[in-house]
DNA sequence: CTTGACTCCGTACCATGGTACGGAACGTAT
DNA sequence: ATACGTTCCGTACCATGGTACGGAGTCAAG
Protein backbone atom coordinates (compact mmCIF):
# COMPACT_ATOMS: atom_id res chain seq x y z
CA UNK A 1 0.00 0.00 0.00
CA UNK A 2 2.73 2.11 -0.66
CA UNK A 3 1.48 4.87 -2.64
CA UNK A 4 2.64 8.68 -3.92
CA UNK A 5 0.51 11.35 -3.83
CA UNK A 6 -1.55 11.09 -6.60
CA UNK A 7 -2.80 7.49 -6.00
CA UNK A 8 -3.50 8.90 -2.26
CA UNK A 9 -5.43 12.00 -3.80
CA UNK A 10 -6.88 9.73 -5.94
CA UNK A 11 -8.23 7.72 -3.04
CA UNK A 12 -9.70 10.71 -1.36
CA UNK A 13 -11.22 12.13 -4.26
CA UNK A 14 -9.59 15.19 -3.99
CA UNK A 15 -6.44 17.19 -5.64
CA UNK A 16 -2.81 16.26 -5.18
CA UNK A 17 -3.02 20.48 -4.62
CA UNK A 18 -5.08 19.67 -1.32
CA UNK A 19 -2.79 16.84 0.01
CA UNK A 20 -0.10 19.49 -0.11
CA UNK A 21 -2.17 21.99 1.15
CA UNK A 22 -3.29 19.50 4.37
CA UNK A 23 0.34 19.11 4.96
CA UNK A 24 1.13 22.63 5.26
CA UNK A 25 -1.77 23.00 7.67
CA UNK A 26 -0.48 20.45 9.71
CA UNK A 27 -3.40 17.95 9.45
CA UNK A 28 -2.23 15.34 7.20
CA UNK A 29 1.35 14.88 7.93
CA UNK A 30 5.03 14.47 5.45
CA UNK A 31 6.33 10.86 5.15
CA UNK A 32 9.76 10.96 4.79
CA UNK A 33 10.80 10.65 1.13
CA UNK A 34 11.90 7.29 0.10
CA UNK A 35 13.07 6.96 -3.62
CA UNK A 36 13.17 9.99 -4.29
CA UNK A 37 9.62 10.50 -3.95
CA UNK A 38 7.12 10.44 -0.44
CA UNK A 39 4.90 7.03 -0.12
CA UNK A 40 1.58 6.91 1.39
CA UNK A 41 -0.24 4.33 3.28
CA UNK A 42 -3.53 3.24 4.35
CA UNK A 43 -3.30 5.44 7.36
CA UNK A 44 -3.10 8.23 5.38
CA UNK A 45 -5.19 7.18 3.32
CA UNK A 46 -7.78 6.85 6.91
CA UNK A 47 -6.90 10.17 7.99
CA UNK A 48 -7.95 11.87 4.35
CA UNK A 49 -11.16 10.34 4.81
CA UNK A 50 -12.00 11.54 8.23
CA UNK A 51 -11.06 14.84 7.11
CA UNK A 52 -13.58 14.88 4.26
CA UNK A 53 -16.14 13.35 6.82
CA UNK A 54 -15.46 15.74 9.62
CA UNK A 55 -15.75 18.55 6.77
CA UNK A 56 -18.86 17.53 5.92
CA UNK A 57 -20.19 17.38 9.35
CA UNK A 58 -19.05 21.14 9.39
CA UNK A 59 -15.84 21.26 11.33
CA UNK A 60 -13.35 23.45 10.58
CA UNK A 61 -9.99 22.69 9.68
CA UNK A 62 -8.49 24.00 12.78
CA UNK A 63 -10.93 21.79 14.31
CA UNK A 64 -10.00 18.80 12.26
CA UNK A 65 -6.38 19.50 13.28
CA UNK A 66 -7.68 19.37 17.04
CA UNK A 67 -9.35 16.00 16.46
CA UNK A 68 -6.93 14.19 14.77
CA UNK A 69 -4.54 15.25 17.72
CA UNK A 70 -7.09 13.89 20.16
CA UNK A 71 -7.71 10.71 18.55
CA UNK A 72 -4.57 9.33 20.06
CA UNK A 73 -4.75 11.24 23.18
CA UNK A 74 -6.44 10.75 26.41
CA UNK A 75 -9.21 13.57 26.58
CA UNK A 76 -11.82 11.80 26.41
CA UNK A 77 -13.96 15.46 27.74
CA UNK A 78 -12.20 17.31 25.01
CA UNK A 79 -13.65 15.13 22.15
CA UNK A 80 -16.85 14.48 23.49
CA UNK A 81 -17.41 18.10 24.10
CA UNK A 82 -16.21 18.54 20.70
CA UNK A 83 -18.63 16.11 19.49
CA UNK A 84 -21.66 17.51 21.18
CA UNK A 85 -21.27 20.70 20.17
CA UNK A 86 -21.03 19.88 17.09
CA UNK A 87 -24.01 17.74 17.03
CA UNK A 88 -26.29 20.72 18.86
CA UNK A 89 -24.74 22.91 16.22
CA UNK A 90 -25.70 19.97 13.10
CA UNK A 91 -29.35 20.27 14.91
CA UNK A 92 -29.34 23.89 14.36
CA UNK A 93 -28.80 23.85 11.41
CA UNK A 94 -30.67 21.00 9.64
CA UNK A 95 -33.89 23.13 11.62
CA UNK A 96 -32.58 25.90 9.13
CA UNK A 97 -32.49 23.98 6.27
CA UNK A 98 -35.69 22.10 6.67
CA UNK A 99 -37.13 25.58 7.14
CA UNK A 100 -35.70 27.25 3.81
CA UNK A 101 -37.02 23.78 2.33
CA UNK A 102 -40.48 24.40 2.85
CA UNK A 103 -40.10 27.87 1.65
CA UNK A 104 -38.92 26.88 -1.22
CA UNK A 105 -41.21 24.07 -1.74
CA UNK A 106 -43.90 27.07 -1.20
CA UNK A 107 -42.59 29.19 -3.77
CA UNK A 108 -42.28 26.38 -6.57
CA UNK A 109 -46.85 25.41 -5.34
CA UNK A 110 -47.08 29.56 -5.72
CA UNK A 111 -45.54 29.55 -9.22
CA UNK A 112 -46.97 27.18 -10.98
CA UNK A 113 -46.16 27.26 -14.90
CA UNK A 114 -50.15 27.91 -16.12
CA UNK A 115 -50.34 30.67 -13.92
CA UNK A 116 -49.14 34.35 -15.17
CA UNK A 117 -46.85 37.33 -13.50
CA UNK A 118 -44.48 37.30 -11.87
CA UNK A 119 -43.70 34.70 -9.32
CA UNK A 120 -44.11 35.91 -5.40
CA UNK A 121 -40.60 35.07 -4.43
CA UNK A 122 -39.93 37.79 -1.45
CA UNK A 123 -43.21 36.72 -0.66
CA UNK A 124 -43.38 33.34 -0.49
CA UNK A 125 -39.99 32.95 1.02
CA UNK A 126 -41.37 34.14 4.41
CA UNK A 127 -42.11 37.61 4.28
CA UNK B 1 -40.15 54.60 7.58
CA UNK B 2 -37.65 56.48 6.32
CA UNK B 3 -34.75 55.49 7.82
CA UNK B 4 -30.92 55.93 7.43
CA UNK B 5 -28.22 52.96 6.10
CA UNK B 6 -27.79 52.73 10.31
CA UNK B 7 -31.04 51.67 10.88
CA UNK B 8 -31.62 49.62 7.84
CA UNK B 9 -28.44 47.42 9.15
CA UNK B 10 -30.11 47.07 12.46
CA UNK B 11 -33.16 45.88 10.94
CA UNK B 12 -31.61 43.16 9.27
CA UNK B 13 -29.34 42.11 11.44
CA UNK B 14 -26.20 42.96 10.20
CA UNK B 15 -23.35 45.74 9.67
CA UNK B 16 -23.40 48.89 7.56
CA UNK B 17 -20.82 47.31 6.00
CA UNK B 18 -22.43 44.38 4.90
CA UNK B 19 -25.00 46.46 3.53
CA UNK B 20 -22.77 48.67 1.29
CA UNK B 21 -21.40 45.52 0.30
CA UNK B 22 -24.55 44.42 -0.87
CA UNK B 23 -25.10 48.07 -2.27
CA UNK B 24 -21.63 47.45 -4.20
CA UNK B 25 -23.03 43.99 -5.61
CA UNK B 26 -25.59 45.21 -6.64
CA UNK B 27 -28.36 43.52 -4.93
CA UNK B 28 -29.35 46.42 -2.71
CA UNK B 29 -29.95 49.54 -4.50
CA UNK B 30 -28.69 52.80 -3.23
CA UNK B 31 -31.47 55.26 -3.04
CA UNK B 32 -31.17 58.83 -4.49
CA UNK B 33 -29.69 61.37 -1.46
CA UNK B 34 -32.00 63.66 -0.12
CA UNK B 35 -31.21 65.67 3.10
CA UNK B 36 -27.38 64.61 2.63
CA UNK B 37 -27.81 60.82 3.42
CA UNK B 38 -29.87 58.01 1.76
CA UNK B 39 -32.80 57.09 3.06
CA UNK B 40 -34.33 53.36 2.91
CA UNK B 41 -38.32 52.01 3.39
CA UNK B 42 -39.40 49.29 4.46
CA UNK B 43 -39.10 47.49 0.55
CA UNK B 44 -35.62 47.55 1.98
CA UNK B 45 -35.76 46.02 4.96
CA UNK B 46 -38.19 43.04 3.03
CA UNK B 47 -35.03 43.10 0.31
CA UNK B 48 -32.81 42.90 3.21
CA UNK B 49 -34.18 40.20 4.89
CA UNK B 50 -34.86 37.82 2.12
CA UNK B 51 -31.61 38.15 0.96
CA UNK B 52 -30.45 36.63 4.54
CA UNK B 53 -33.28 34.11 4.20
CA UNK B 54 -31.80 32.83 0.51
CA UNK B 55 -28.56 32.88 1.73
CA UNK B 56 -29.41 30.26 4.75
CA UNK B 57 -31.26 28.40 1.73
CA UNK B 58 -27.44 28.07 0.60
CA UNK B 59 -27.92 30.70 -2.48
CA UNK B 60 -24.86 32.37 -3.34
CA UNK B 61 -25.43 36.23 -3.32
CA UNK B 62 -25.11 36.06 -7.41
CA UNK B 63 -28.18 33.72 -7.29
CA UNK B 64 -29.49 35.86 -4.72
CA UNK B 65 -29.64 38.73 -7.31
CA UNK B 66 -31.25 36.48 -10.41
CA UNK B 67 -33.81 35.71 -7.67
CA UNK B 68 -34.17 39.08 -6.76
CA UNK B 69 -34.16 40.49 -10.45
CA UNK B 70 -36.78 37.37 -11.33
CA UNK B 71 -39.10 38.63 -8.23
CA UNK B 72 -40.54 41.54 -10.77
CA UNK B 73 -40.12 39.49 -13.73
CA UNK B 74 -42.35 37.10 -15.95
CA UNK B 75 -40.37 34.35 -15.81
CA UNK B 76 -41.84 31.97 -13.71
CA UNK B 77 -39.39 29.00 -15.36
CA UNK B 78 -36.62 30.31 -14.50
CA UNK B 79 -38.11 30.75 -11.03
CA UNK B 80 -39.32 27.62 -9.95
CA UNK B 81 -35.84 25.52 -11.67
CA UNK B 82 -33.79 28.05 -9.05
CA UNK B 83 -36.10 27.25 -6.35
CA UNK B 84 -36.11 23.15 -7.38
CA UNK B 85 -32.41 22.93 -7.77
CA UNK B 86 -32.09 24.68 -4.56
CA UNK B 87 -34.64 21.89 -2.84
CA UNK B 88 -32.64 19.26 -4.52
CA UNK B 89 -29.15 20.25 -2.96
CA UNK B 90 -31.08 20.83 0.25
CA UNK B 91 -32.30 17.48 0.33
CA UNK B 92 -28.91 16.18 0.10
CA UNK B 93 -26.92 18.18 2.54
CA UNK B 94 -29.78 17.87 4.85
CA UNK B 95 -29.24 13.76 4.38
CA UNK B 96 -25.46 14.51 4.69
CA UNK B 97 -25.60 16.42 7.93
CA UNK B 98 -27.77 13.63 9.49
CA UNK B 99 -25.49 11.34 8.44
CA UNK B 100 -22.52 13.19 10.12
CA UNK B 101 -24.89 13.71 13.11
CA UNK B 102 -25.20 9.91 13.65
CA UNK B 103 -21.40 9.56 13.52
CA UNK B 104 -20.96 12.35 16.41
CA UNK B 105 -23.41 10.49 18.65
CA UNK B 106 -21.85 7.34 17.88
CA UNK B 107 -18.48 9.05 18.58
CA UNK B 108 -20.03 10.63 22.17
CA UNK B 109 -21.43 7.53 22.70
CA UNK B 110 -18.27 5.42 22.41
CA UNK B 111 -16.27 8.10 24.07
CA UNK B 112 -18.16 7.98 28.17
CA UNK B 113 -15.91 9.59 30.34
CA UNK B 114 -15.87 6.11 32.41
CA UNK B 115 -14.12 4.58 29.87
CA UNK B 116 -10.63 4.91 29.55
CA UNK B 117 -7.85 5.93 27.44
CA UNK B 118 -7.82 7.45 23.69
CA UNK B 119 -11.45 8.12 21.97
CA UNK B 120 -12.12 6.11 18.94
CA UNK B 121 -12.44 9.27 17.18
CA UNK B 122 -11.51 8.33 13.60
CA UNK B 123 -12.85 4.90 13.83
CA UNK B 124 -16.58 6.25 14.89
CA UNK B 125 -17.21 8.46 12.08
CA UNK B 126 -17.33 6.14 9.40
CA UNK B 127 -14.06 4.67 8.98
C1' DC C 1 18.51 6.70 -23.19
C1' DT C 2 14.89 9.45 -24.25
C1' DT C 3 10.15 10.65 -23.54
C1' DG C 4 6.17 11.34 -20.74
C1' DA C 5 4.12 11.27 -16.39
C1' DC C 6 4.60 12.28 -12.03
C1' DT C 7 6.78 14.46 -7.79
C1' DC C 8 8.58 18.30 -5.00
C1' DC C 9 8.64 22.99 -3.43
C1' DG C 10 7.91 27.81 -2.95
C1' DT C 11 5.14 31.33 -3.95
C1' DA C 12 1.23 33.49 -5.96
C1' DC C 13 -3.35 33.70 -6.90
C1' DC C 14 -8.45 32.61 -6.55
C1' DA C 15 -13.68 32.95 -4.84
C1' DT C 16 -16.84 34.02 -1.33
C1' DG C 17 -18.60 37.01 1.93
C1' DG C 18 -17.58 40.14 4.31
C1' DT C 19 -14.83 43.77 7.83
C1' DA C 20 -11.86 47.78 8.75
C1' DC C 21 -9.93 52.42 8.01
C1' DG C 22 -9.84 57.20 7.52
C1' DG C 23 -11.16 61.62 6.22
C1' DA C 24 -14.84 64.76 4.87
C1' DA C 25 -19.54 66.16 5.18
C1' DC C 26 -23.53 66.00 7.43
C1' DG C 27 -27.77 66.39 11.36
C1' DT C 28 -29.36 66.56 15.70
C1' DA C 29 -29.58 67.62 20.49
C1' DT C 30 -27.69 70.77 23.82
C1' DA D 1 -22.88 77.30 17.25
C1' DT D 2 -20.57 73.51 18.65
C1' DA D 3 -19.85 68.87 19.70
C1' DC D 4 -21.12 63.91 18.93
C1' DG D 5 -22.76 60.56 16.21
C1' DT D 6 -23.63 59.10 11.58
C1' DT D 7 -23.13 58.94 6.89
C1' DC D 8 -20.53 58.62 2.62
C1' DC D 9 -16.90 56.85 -0.18
C1' DG D 10 -12.82 54.68 -1.78
C1' DT D 11 -9.60 51.50 -0.92
C1' DA D 12 -7.48 47.97 1.68
C1' DC D 13 -7.58 44.05 4.27
C1' DC D 14 -9.44 39.61 6.37
C1' DA D 15 -10.55 34.27 6.87
C1' DT D 16 -11.46 29.97 4.81
C1' DG D 17 -10.35 26.49 1.78
C1' DG D 18 -8.32 25.74 -1.69
C1' DT D 19 -6.10 26.09 -6.96
C1' DA D 20 -2.42 27.35 -10.22
C1' DC D 21 2.35 28.04 -11.83
C1' DG D 22 6.92 27.09 -12.93
C1' DG D 23 11.18 24.92 -12.65
C1' DA D 24 13.83 21.08 -11.16
C1' DG D 25 14.22 16.28 -10.11
C1' DT D 26 12.87 11.37 -10.71
C1' DC D 27 10.90 6.94 -12.41
C1' DA D 28 9.15 3.58 -15.68
C1' DA D 29 8.18 2.07 -20.30
C1' DG D 30 9.40 1.79 -24.83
Amino acid sequence: MRMTIGKLAAAGNVGVETIRYYQRRGILDTPRRSEGARRYGNEDVRRLLFIRQAQTAGFTLEEIKELLDLDSGQDRERARNLARNRIDALDARIAELQRAREALQRLVGECATDKSGPCPILASFDL
